[in-house]
Formats: structure tokens, sequence, C-alpha cells
DNA sequence: GCCAATACTTGACAAAGTCCAGAATCGCGA
DNA sequence: TCGCGATTCTGGACTTTGTCAAGTATTGGC
């Protein structure tokens, strides 16, 4: 394990972000970081495996908070809970099988910020696009 | 109400793919005509006030068997349940608030198959790049 | 009109997530 | 270093969304 200056880095990241530090949410962060686009529950058990326990509450208010404070990003796909993953900030997208769920990142295809300029934005202050690929992985495929 | 046609139209549509009509699958039908973006749970009041009584299984099932034969679409934003439409077949995308959560269709950014060519696909068969918009609604800007 | 296949109803169940009240912990200031 | 208020964590009940299974009703071809 590499935790030594990893925990450090979320530990000052837990700082910087003007919230309280503690042995709860700095299993979470390392546990998003080392299985990334796991469930909450595959988070939470990750997160067991260091802390020997911890509530289903303390996971969600954390994730959540992490979220909030752009550290890590949620992403729903149809017929699957939430995932979570740590790489955040520079809007990539998602590839999923429809078969085995496996999910892959893939980088934006165009340019920066790839569809973040929608046809007619309604008015709308856009933040985010949001883009899943869906179809079947070369192992489902046969 | 324009049941007439739209009736018929509906039952045409089923029988062209080798389904049996019932009262219950053209209401459904109707419902999500009328009702764009609206939840398994908003479908089924719709349907109800035609029906007068439906189950909760029934709406599930047909609903899953018009989105198998593509006749309906689903989509399942982050932190809603999964939103049924009747638009279906022009790859257009969807636009969410993040705050009220209202819904737009926006058609598609680049062209006519916009971002289905992902950087690099893993060696996917892809079918469908699904686009969301995030962002906040004008009222909600206020 | 009959009958087999299909669809619907009812009720139990499961997963994901939220709410709440009380106990524990953190970290600032003395 | 200690104490105290604010924040966080725990545990349990609850809600929402959706699925499973068994039995009943409807559909539509003959």
């Amino acid at each position: 394990m590499t935790t030594g200056s990893e925990q450090s880095d979320f530990e000052l990241l837990l700082r910087d972000n003007g919230v309280q530090v503690t042995a709860q949410r700095l299993a979470l962060m390392q546990a998003v970081t080392s299985n990334p686009h796991g469930t909450a529950d595959d988070i939470a058990d990750k997160a067991r495996s260091t802390l020997g326990s911890i509530s289903r509450q303390a996971v969600y208010d954390t994730l959540g908070m992490l979220v909030e404070h752009n550290l890590i990003r949620r992403i729903q796909p149809a017929g699957s809970a939430a995932r979570y993953e740590d790489r955040v900030g520079d809007n990539h997208h998602h590839l999923i099988c429809r078969s085995c769920s496996v999910m892959f990142d893939v980088d934006c295809a165009v340019g920066t910020t790839p569809c973040l300029i929608a046809s007619d934005d309604h008015g709308f202050e856009i933040d985010e696009a949001e883009v899943i690929y869906w179809g079947r992985c070369t192992s489902c495929a046969s």
C-alpha cells in the first residue's frame, strides 16, 4: 500500500476545503482513489477493510460532501447504483458495456470542453456536459 | 382529448410489433406521449386517470416492453428515477436543471450523430451516445 | 364461442438512499 | 494541555424505485 503520502495529500485537501479531517473521510477518499467507478457499497467495503467499520450514513454524507467540493465525481448510469471516481475536472466521458456493465474512461472527443455547447441552451447556465457511450465490450460481443 | 386517431396509431404500432393490444398498453403509450420526461409513477398516474386503475407491475412491464421495441426511450439522470419519452430515433440530448430538475430536449449539437465517435472505443461496438447537459434554468438562476 | 398464449393483478421482497436522535470526535481558544 | 461548542458518526426506521412469483383475466386465431 502507498498510504503514506496519499493520506497526507488527502488531509491537506480536506483542510483546504475547510472541512474537518476524520479517519472515515480519509479512508473513503482513499477507497475512491483505489477503486475507480465503484458504487457507494464497494467504496464502503473498501473503507471497512481499513477502518474496521463505518456506517452507511457516514459513507453517503462524506461522498456527497466530496462531490460538493468537487474532489470526486458522481456518475449514475441507467440500471446501476451511483458510481464515484476521483478523476475530476478534466471533462472526460464514459464507455459502458450494456451486458456486463464494465466501465472505461474516454477522453474528450472534441478538444477540451467537448459538447459543452448545446445547440439551444434554453437560457440555462450549463456547467457540465455528461457523455455516456453505450455498447458491448469485446468479450461480451462474442 | 385527442384520443381518437392517436389510439388507432398506437394500436397499429403494437400490432406491427407483434404484441397484443390491451387497454393498459394504449393508455400507457398515450400517457408517455402526453407527459414527456415523466417518471414511471407520473405515467402510471396519467394512465390511471384514463383506466381507473393499473398495477405497478403492468406499468413496468409495459414500459420495458416499449423500450425494447424502440417505441419509447428511457433516460435515467443522476438523482432521479427513470424517465420516459416518446421522441425516439433522432438522437437528441437533454438539458436538466440541477435545482428544479426541469428537463428540456436539445437537438444534436454537432451534425446528425453528435459525439457518437469516442476518441478511444476500447474495442466496443458503440450503439448510442447519451449526452446530458447539467446547469441551472433561468428561474432557478435568480 | 373455445382455448392456448399472453398479459394483468396482488403481495412479498430487495436495493439504494434518506431522516432522525443521540453518542462520539474534532479542533479552536484559553 | 484542557474544555467546550460545533461538527461528524452511529444505528435504526423509513421511503422510493423496481423486481419476482403465483394465480387470474384478457386477447385473438381457429
